[in-house]
DNA sequence: TGCACGATGAAC
DNA sequence: TTCATCGTGCAC
């Protein structure tokens, strides 16, 4: 069963640039009704929290971002452009209002279509809205160790999409693994 | 109640 | 480079 390798809330409730990094290799898994699809994750940013002028939670808590300020290892997933949708799992401390985004997956078991983007993983594994505040420490949407343990080599670059932030556009809070096909940009 | 805009993706 | 499309947050 591959619950059993299903990471525990103590894996997310660690400093957030580290949490987007071992994220690297993890399988997500999404039990979408009779289908258990998978897929491995292979690019994440960090948002370190209301100080981070990048983060959501930078504007303080509001009904969207209410997951964010919440426990460690639930889901934030939220509506972006008014059509594509995010997956982010929260992390550290409850009230810190931490997360990480998953920018692109590659495709492991009933995941079809592309996966190189927020939006467009999203769409492949069938996560919406309705999963948002998901306990990601249970059985319907959650994270587990691959079967290997594999070597990586992890690139950082400055984070997408967030030039208006100042200072914190440049710093280097997205991590992918090297020479991986199904990365967003380069 | 109105309005500017976004942690995107696709087309041109 | 432009645009689709609408929830969110904040101004009025």
């Amino acid at each position: 069963m591959i619950t059993a390798r299903r990471l525990r809330r103590r894996f997310y409730d660690r400093e957030t640039g580290l949490v987007a990094r071992e994220l690297l290799g993890m399988h997500l898994v999404h039990r979408d009704g009779d289908i258990l699809r998978v897929a491995r994750i292979v690019e994440t940013e960090a948002y370190l929290g209301p100080h981070d002028l990048a983060a959501h939670s930078a504007r303080g808590l509001t009904p969207r971002t209410q997951p964010m300020f919440g426990p460690p290892g639930h889901a934030y997933v939220y509506l972006i452009y008014g059509m594509h949708h995010c997956f982010n799992v929260v992390t550290e401390a409850e009230g810190h209002a931490a997360a990480v985004l998953v920018r692109a997956v590659e495709p492991v078991a009933n995941v079809a279509g592309r996966t190189a983007g927020p939006g467009l993983l999203c769409r492949a594994m069938g996560i919406d809205r309705r999963l948002n505040g998901r306990d990601l420490v249970g059985d319907e949407l959650f994270i587990a160790r691959p079967p290997r343990r594999e070597r990586l080599v992890i690139v950082r670059r400055p984070r997408i999409g967030v030039d208006y932030a100042g200072t914190w556009a440049s710093r280097l809070l997205r991590f992918y693994i090297k020479g991986n096909r199904f990365i967003s940009r380069l």
